[in-house]
DNA sequence: GGCAACCTGATTTTT
DNA sequence: TCAGGTTGCC
């Protein structure tokens, strides 16, 4: 890390950057700071048709604001009105707004609403992630830390595989470390802002335990930095930094951001919320008299002492959504905003826009339990609406086309499938449910997951373009070393890789100087092979020189040409093509479409650079994928789901040990947590909320009982119209749910009474007794996977009658659908109307 | 160095 | 259940 101050020459790219707006340039005309604005448009368009705590959040002046906003209460509307209002006022320019979002998703849709109020004038705004924020700054003031602005930033996955080498080499598995330990735990402390020096400064030497982890954690810090890369806790952890060790720097984008907005406050880490402390410092007055001699304008933003006033901060969240207290989430920063801040206005937005008084009710009534909180509670003008709908599985599959068919009824009833949503606590839970989704032919889409970046051959391909972009990163080139095959093994790689640390040189140097190591040709040829390749397309990104006179990316290649000539030079793409492997067809496929990506990411953002394409890979989150346009269910966590907002949701898996999890049960505040997560998916729902649980579950290939979730309980009765009850899922059956079960103690014995909801209320058991016997259980598991079936090329038409093996018989009332995807539509005697995938469903021709 | 057969151990949520 | 690691053979 470079000692060296910043010049303020270095800083001036911060005005000329062409990303900047004009109106940044703009900033030393009349001051229109808070004081001096006036408020001639009160009773515009911006707040016509708010209520008033949302009016007053909106016109609000001073320097700290905390808006409490419920779930579903207009939190977004009343940011985007804000932001809006303070520019239309000319109370601020675009540029000197920053706004904060969790995802890119959110941000893309903040920005999109604000430009939808003042039209072209909203270019110029920061508004994006904390991650993407800081990645921008850090790109720009690199030097200072002596990075690389062409750092990469690791992901997870990275991170693993980096301390997995290291736990290797140093022999601490045997000491019971792990990679996802040694990563928790560091990044725990990242989070908290405790470097490896600081960390150093108060282990206890005495214990082995410490001095090994220590000795992990200082290097890995020294690898990233051998490698010029940052994990995702170093963008926060860095940018605090910078701030703190260059205050001209720090000064220079405290003077630039004049209102910061923070969504979702109560996810807010401690590293998180230091950063937003440092951009709301004011500016001394020594740095502003420097900044000025610099050129760097100041004009119109002092007071009256010469200061730069700390910028505004608003911060938006609610306490009661916050669910990410195992990511270092601290909710202290929001339940002490008042005394952080002092003299912070606070305005509380209780009137919900979202749901039906009935979900607001069992929303309520769950979070109530919470104790050591603020009480709010939801309500609404726009009546009760219908009941909760609840269902107790007996098993996953159960439960899954319990959704399915409800889903299909929704959609008879006009419901589009993009209204609808599927939460769940883990993404194993999806497996079942996509079962039952593919074999009824609803069109559904996981949202997060395993992502499309995170599979092998995308990161292979991906690790081609880090290696050209970041050269340093031995990570990547380690990744592609031989992949394809090239005969170039292990003992190889450690032999470059000893060579690099014996002669202080970096990998990929190494490399360059595979003769020296007394290899056999053919590998000293190939590994010279793939080097010239990774010089060959880094030339490719070198603009030509009338690009260079002008200042610009002209005459360099796109990231599209780069990609294509790697995968295709390197043979990535020809070895997955020729392989017999039938899932390399699949994977060559997505390394095409990865290229299709890169072609749509260089005409969406002409002249941005690979380091561009990377950074935004590297920050896409779950949600960020969403597409809005397909008209299919959503699959998703209760995680993922936060912010978003259905006609119809299904909360699935409402079980002790999956909600809460049993990991959270050792947890301090683990619980709460939990309860706050169901909260959250309870108030996605606008009209219809589906509670539903299965009595058993398949979890490592064996099949374990379930009791409801004790939230459930916190429900009231009236609340929740039960199609069958977890009383009437265990009074079916004495012999049979033993059997079932598998194992004695059955659920309505530890529940104790028969009373209420958990009672039995006969009901809509006919399907269960026709299929659920004991005997049929393990056959039942085999049937529904499904993925042993194909029925090919079964004739049916319009008019067959079919035996389906859950459904009965029926009748076939049309065919639609093609080749593979031809789809029957049943009539059956008993179950009614279904739509069949023919290919896979579990049916025969009568 | 490559590959297939076996074994084991893990499973929360994610920017 | 399954992915990932290890072993042993070519």
């Amino acid at each position: 890390m470079s000692d060296a101050p910043p010049t303020l020459e270095g800083d001036m790219t911060l005005i000329l950057d062409p990303d900047d707006p004009a109106g940044w340039r703009e900033a030393d005309a009349p001051a229109r700071t808070a004081a001096g604005g006036g408020h001639e448009s009160s009773d515009s368009h911006l707040v016509a048709g708010l209520n008033p705590q949302q009016k007053e959040a909106v016109e609000y002046r001073g320097p700290a604001l905390l808006i409490v906003a419920g779930a579903g209460s207009g939190k977004t509307r009343v940011l985007t009105h804000r932001i809006a209002h303070l520019i239309e006022t000319r109370e601020a320019w675009p540029s000197q707004i920053l706004a904060i979002t969790f995802t890119n998703k959110a941000a893309a849709e903040m920005r999109e609403r604000v430009q939808a109020l003042l039209g072209d004038s909203a270019s110029g705004m920061w508004i994006s992630t904390f991650h993407s924020a800081c990645v921008r700054i850090l790109r720009r003031e690199a030097e200072s830390l002596g990075l690389s602005s062409t750092f990469t930033i690791y992901d997870s996955a990275d991170t693993r595989t980096v301390l997995k080498r290291i736990i290797k080499e140093l022999d601490a598995d045997t000491m019971g470390f792990t990679p996802a330990s040694a990563q928790a735990k560091i990044s725990k402390l990242k989070n908290e802002l405790t470097d490896v020096e600081a960390y150093a400064r108060n282990a206890n030497t005495n214990d082995p335990q410490e001095v090994m982890f220590l000795a992990i954690f200082r290097e890995y810090t020294r690898r990233l930095r051998a490698a010029s890369a940052l994990d995702f806790d170093d963008l926060i952890g860095e940018t605090v930094y910078l701030f703190r060790a260059f205050p001209k720097v720090a000064a220079l984008y405290q003077r630039r951001f004049r209102h910061l907005l923070v969504d979702e406050y109560q996810d807010t880490n401690h590293a998180q919320y230091s950063l937003i402390r440092e951009l709301t410092l004011p500016v001394a007055r020594e740095i502003v008299d420097e900044l000025d001699e610099h050129g760097v304008l100041v004009r119109g933003l002092t007071d009256a002492s010469g200061q730069i006033p700390g910028a505004s901060l608003t911060v938006v969240g609610d306490s009661d959504q916050s669910i990410y207290a195992f990511r270092g989430a601290d909710i202290r920063n929001i339940s002490e905003f008042e005394r952080d801040f002092p003299g912070a206005k606070v305005v509380l937005l209780e009137q919900n826009y979202r749901s039906t008084q009935n979900i607001l009710s069992a929303a309520n009534a769950v979070i109530s339990n919470n104790f050591d909180r603020k009480d709010k509670k939801l309500w609404t003008a726009d009546g009760d609406g219908e009941q909760i709908t609840g269902y107790t599985g007996y098993t996953a599959h159960d439960e899954a086309q319990f959704v399915v068919d409800e889903i299909e009824a929704l959609r008879r009833a006009g419901v589009d499938y993009r209204e609808m949503a599927v939460f769940y606590r883990t993404n194993a839970q999806t497996r079942a449910l996509e079962e039952i989704f593919v074999r009824s032919a609803v069109p559904y889409r996981v949202v997060g997951g395993t992502k499309f970046y995170e599979r092998a051959e995308i990161k292979d391909a991906m690790a081609y373009l880090i290696a050209v972009a970041n050269p340093l990163d031995e990570l990547a080139l380690r990744r592609i070393l031989n992949t394809p095959k090239r005969g170039i093994g292990p003992a190889t790689e450690t032999a470059i890789a000893q060579f690099a640390e014996q002669n202080d040189i970096s990998f990929r140097q190494a490399m360059r100087s595979a003769g020296e190591l007394g290899l056999g040709p053919k590998v000293t040829g190939a590994i010279t092979a793939l080097a010239d390749l990774l010089d060959e397309a880094a030339l490719m990104l070198v603009p030509s020189q009338a690009g260079l006179d002008a200042g610009t990316n002209e005459g360099a290649a796109k990231v599209s040409d780069v990609l294509l000539a790697l995968v295709e030079k390197s043979g990535l793409l020809t070895t997955l093509r020729n392989s017999r492997d039938p899932q390399d067809e699949t994977r060559a496929e997505n390394v095409e479409e990865l290229v299709a990506q890169t072609r749509d990411f260089d005409r969406e953002n002409p002249g941005a650079s690979l380091v561009d394409f990377l950074t935004q890979v590297s920050l896409v989150a779950a949600a960020d994928d969403l597409d809005d346009a397909s008209g299919t269910v959503s699959l998703m966590t209760l995680h993922t789901a936060k912010g978003l907002e259905y006609h119809a949701v299904f909360l699935t898996g409402l079980e002790e040990g999956l909600l809460p999890h049993q990991m959270s049960a050792s947890e301090p505040g683990g619980p709460a947590e939990e309860r706050r997560l169901f909260y959250v998916g309870i108030t996605r729902a606008r009209k219809r909320l589906y509670l539903s649980l299965a009595m058993s579950r398949a979890q490592f290939g064996e099949v374990s009982v379930a009791l409801p979730s004790r939230y459930l309980q916190e429900i009231p009765d009236g609340l929740i119209d039960w199609k069958q009850s977890p009383g009437m899922a265990t009074s079916r059956g004495g012999t049979q749910g033993r059997a079932l079960n598998g194992r004695g103690a059955g659920y309505g014995g530890a529940r104790g009474s028969d009373g209420g909801v958990w009672g039995t209320r006969g009901r809509d058991l006919e399907r269960f007794s026709v299929t659920k016997n004991a005997g049929a259980k393990t056959e039942w598991a085999n049937r529904v996977t499904g993925a042993v079936r194909d029925n090919g090329d079964l004739a049916l038409e319009a008019g067959d009658r079919i035996r389906h093996t859950d459904f009965g018989e029926g009748r076939v009332t049309q065919v639609t659908g093609e080749g593979t995807k031809k789809i029957a539509h049943v009539n059956f005697d008993t179950a009614g109307a279904k739509k069949l995938l023919i290919k896979i469903a579990p049916i025969e021709k009568l």
